[in-house]
RNA sequence: GCCCCAGUAGCUCAGUGGACAGAGCAGCUGCCUUCUAAGCAGUCGGCCGCAGGUUCGAAUCCUGCCUGGGGUACCA
C-alpha cells in the first residue's frame, strides 16, 4: 500500500495536537483549519515546518511562542520523526529520523518503478485532450509544447491515482479543411501541368507542393477526369491520411502515443450534433438571428454569445465543441476532462464553461489549461510562424536537430503560462551544455557503478549504515519523488518534474563527490553494500522522473 | 477601449502569504593515478516593472499605472 505523504501526515497530526490542547483548555476555543505544512528553504531548519502559530496568534490571542510550545506538546510524534523545535518567530520545525531516512531505501527498492505513486484521484476518470491540431499540415513547435506538456500531465496523474485517457481530436471538418483540400487539388493539378490556383484562403506550404506531386506521381492524371467536386474530396480524403501519418509518426518519435483520436466529422455522421442543438433548444439556449443560429452564453455567465450555424448553413468549430463535450462528459463519463490549448484559444473560454452549464454539467469538470506560446528565434531573429502562409519550423526539423529528449526537457521545464523563447542556434549549440544531459549523466553514472558492483550481494546491504551528510541528502531528495507528484497533480504543473530532476541529478552527483561506493578493500564491504543498495535506490526514483518526463534513462553516456 | 497571460541576476526562467529571494546558461578561480570531468568546489551578479494599499509577515493578495505577448460576436 501506498503511504500517505509526510507533509499530510503532519499536518493532520498537528491539527489533532491543537484540538488535543482546545479540550485540555490550554488553548481557546476557535476554528481549527487546515495546518500548513512546508518545507523550509533554508539549511538547518529541519525537514518540514509549519508557520501554523502565527496565523492563529490574533484568533488565540496569545504570543505565537506559546502557541507553538503548546501545540508542540500536544502533538503524537510519529516514529519517522527525530525531533520538533519550536524557534523564534513562532515556527515549528521537524527533522527526519536519520535511521527511518535510511530505511526508506528498502521501501524505494520495494515499490521499484510504482515508487512516486500518491494516491490523490482515487481512480477518478480524466481525459486529457491535447495536441488536437488541424490536420492541414505537418507539425510545428507549437504543438510540440502542447504535446508535452498534455502527455506528461497525462503521466503525473497516473502517477497521482487517476484513472487518464490520452486523446488527440482530429479537426476533419470545417471550413479549414475544405480550404486544405482545395489547396491540395490545386497543386495535385500544377503537378501535372494544369494551371489552377491555390485559393486565396489555402495553405501556401512547400509540403502541399510535394503532396500534390506525390499523388500525380501515385495516381496520375485520373482525378483530372472526375467531376471537380468528387476529385477535391477525393484528393481531401487522401491528403488527410497522409497528414495524419505524418503527425502520427512525428507524435511516436516524442514517445506521444494516443489512446483515442476522435473524429470531429463523426459527431454530424451519427448526428449527434442534431441531437444536442434540438436539446439546447429545447431549453431556450439557442436563438436565430441575422441568419445564424447562436447559442446564448450570455444567458450562461458568458461574456458573448457565439455562432453555432453560420448563415452559410455550415455549422462553425463551437458546433462540433458543444457536440464533442456532451460525447466526453455524458456519452462516455468522464469525471474530468483536461483540454490543452494554445493561449490564442483564451477567448472561448467563457462560452465553453457557459456550455457546460446549458449541458446541465458543472463547469468545473471542464478545464481549460492554456499555455503560452512558443516564440522561435534564429539567433536573435524573430521566426514567425504560420501553417497557412507555409513559414514554418516544423516539430520534425527540431527533433531531428536536437532529439526527443532534449527538446521534451527544454519544453517542459517552464510553467504553461509563462511565453518562451526559443533560439534554434542556442538549442544546437549548447547542446552539450543542456540540463538535460546533467540529469541523464547521474542516471548513467549510477548505471556506471551498479555494473562496476558485478555480482556483489547489495541485497543484504545494511542501510542502518547511511548516516554520512552526503548519504542522508540523497535519502531527502529521493523521498521527495512522491511530494512532487502530488503538487504537479493538483496544479496541473508538470514542469515541477524538470526542477526536481535537476535537484536530484545534483544531489547524487554531490553523493558521488563524498562517498567512494565500491571499494576494493575487504574491511569495507558492509558500507559498499550498504551504498550500492542507495545507488539502486537512487536508480529507481531517477528512472522514473525520466520516465514521468517522457525521457530515456540511458544506462551510459 | 475591454478581457487573459507575463514582467524576478547579463540571458532563459523557478518560486504565488511565511524564516537572509533560487536554478541553469554566460563570466571569473580552482579540482581528473582512484566507481564516467556531459562532473565537483568556490566566486561575481537582484529598488522581485513602477506607485499606493491589506497583513504580525508581500516577489506572492487588492487598486492604479507602464511595458511585452495573446484575444476581442458568423476563422479555428
Amino acid at each position: 500500500m501506498i503511504e500517505m505523504l509526510l507533509s499530510k501526515d503532519l499536518a493532520s497530526r498537528f491539527r489533532a495536537a491543537l484540538t488535543a490542547a482546545q479540550a485540555a483548555g490550554e488553548l481557546p476555543a476557535f476554528e481549527v483549519a487546515e495546518v500548513p505544512v512546508e518545507r523550509p528553504k533554508q539549511a538547518g531548519y529541519g525537514d518540514y515546518a509549519t508557520p501554523v502559530a502565527m496565523q492563529l496568534a490574533r484568533v488565540a490571542r496569545q504570543a505565537p511562542l506559546a502557541i507553538a510550545e503548546t501545540m508542540a506538546r500536544f502533538l503524537d510524534v510519529p516514529s519517522y520523526v527525530e525531533k520538533i523545535d519550536v524557534v523564534r518567530p513562532g515556527y515549528v520545525n521537524v527533522t527526519l529520523s536519520a535511521r527511518w531516512l535510511a530505511s526508506q531505501v528498502d521501501e524505494i527498492r520495494r515499490q521499484g518503478p510504482a515508487f512516486g505513486n500518491v494516491e490523490l484521484g482515487q481512480g477518478l476518470r480524466v481525459q486529457v485532450e491535447f495536441v488536437s491540431a488541424n490536420p492541414t499540415g505537418p507539425l510545428t513547435m507549437g504543438s510540440g509544447r502542447n504535446a508535452v506538456i498534455g502527455d506528461a500531465l497525462a503521466s503525473v496523474l497516473q502517477a497521482a491515482g487517476y484513472e487518464v485517457e490520452r486523446e488527440y481530436y482530429v479537426n476533419d471538418a470545417g471550413s479549414r479543411m475544405a480550404a486544405f483540400y482545395a489547396s491540395l487539388y490545386a497543386r495535385y493539378c500544377q503537378a501535372l501541368g494544369v494551371p489552377e490556383q491555390v485559393p486565396e484562403d489555402g495553405y501556401l506550404g512547400q509540403y502541399l507542393v510535394e503532396m500534390g506531386e506525390q499523388i500525380a506521381a501515385a495516381e496520375g492524371d485520373r482525378y483530372l477526369h472526375m467531376p471537380r467536386e468528387e476529385a477535391v474530396a477525393a484528393i481531401g480524403e487522401r491528403g488527410l491520411a497522409m497528414v495524419l501519418d505524418s503527425i502520427r509518426t512525428d507524435l511516436k518519435s516524442m514517445g506521444v502515443v494516443f489512446d483515442c483520436w476522435f473524429s470531429e466529422r463523426s459527431l454530424y455522421e451519427r448526428g449527434l450534433f442534431q441531437q444536442i442543438l434540438e436539446t439546447l433548444r429545447q431549453r431556450g439556449y439557442i436563438e436565430e438571428r441575422e441568419g445564424a443560429i447562436w447559442f446564448r452564453a450570455t444567458a450562461l455567465g458568458g461574456d458573448k454569445d457565439e455562432v453555432v450555424v453560420r448563415s452559410d448553413g455550415q455549422p462553425g468549430y463551437f458546433a462540433s465543441d458543444i457536440a464533442y463535450h456532451y460525447d466526453k462528459f455524458v456519452l462516455r463519463s468522464f469525471d474530468r476532462v483536461i483540454d490543452v490549448w494554445g493561449a490564442d484559444h483564451q477567448g472561448h473560454v467563457p462560452r465553453m464553461k457557459a456550455m457546460m452549464r446549458a449541458l446541465g454539467l458543472d463547469p468545473d469538470r471542464l478545464v481549460l489549461l492554456l499555455y503560452q506560446l512558443v516564440t522561435l528565434r534564429r539567433g536573435g531573429e524573430i521566426v514567425r510562424l504560420s501553417k497557412r502562409t507555409g513559414d514554418i519550423i516544423t516539430l520534425r526539423e527540431v527533433l531531428d536537430e536536437i532529439g526527443s529528449d532534449a527538446l521534451r526537457f527544454f519544453l517542459l521545464s517552464r510553467s504553461a503560462e509563462s511565453q518562451m523563447d526559443l533560439d534554434l542556434e542556442l538549442a544546437v549549440r549548447q547542446s552539450d551544455e543542456n540540463p538535460v544531459y546533467y540529469v541523464q549523466y547521474a542516471h548513467a553514472r549510477i548505471a556506471s557503478i551498479l555494473r562496476r558492483a558485478g555480482d556483489l550481494p547489495f541485497a543484504e546491504g545494511d542501510t542502518s549504515l547511511l548516516t554520512s551528510e552526503a548519504e542522508q541528502n540523497l535519502l531527502r531528495a529521493l523521498l521527495r519523488l512522491p511530494e512532487v507528484v502530488y503538487q504537479a497533480a493538483v496544479d496541473l504543473a508538470p514542469h515541477h518534474l524538470t526542477y526536481y530532476a535537476q535537484e536530484l541529478a545534483g544531489v547524487f552527483h554531490g553523493f558521488y563527490r563524498d562517498c567512494r561506493v565500491v571499494s576494493s578493500d575487504p574491511a569495507d564491504r558492509a558500507i559498499t553494500l550498504a551504498r550500492l543498495k542507495l545507488v539502486d535506490a537512487a536508480r529507481v526514483v531517477l528512472a522514473r522522473t525520466l520516465n514521468l518526463m517522457g525521457m530515456s534513462a540511458p544506462e551510459s553516456m
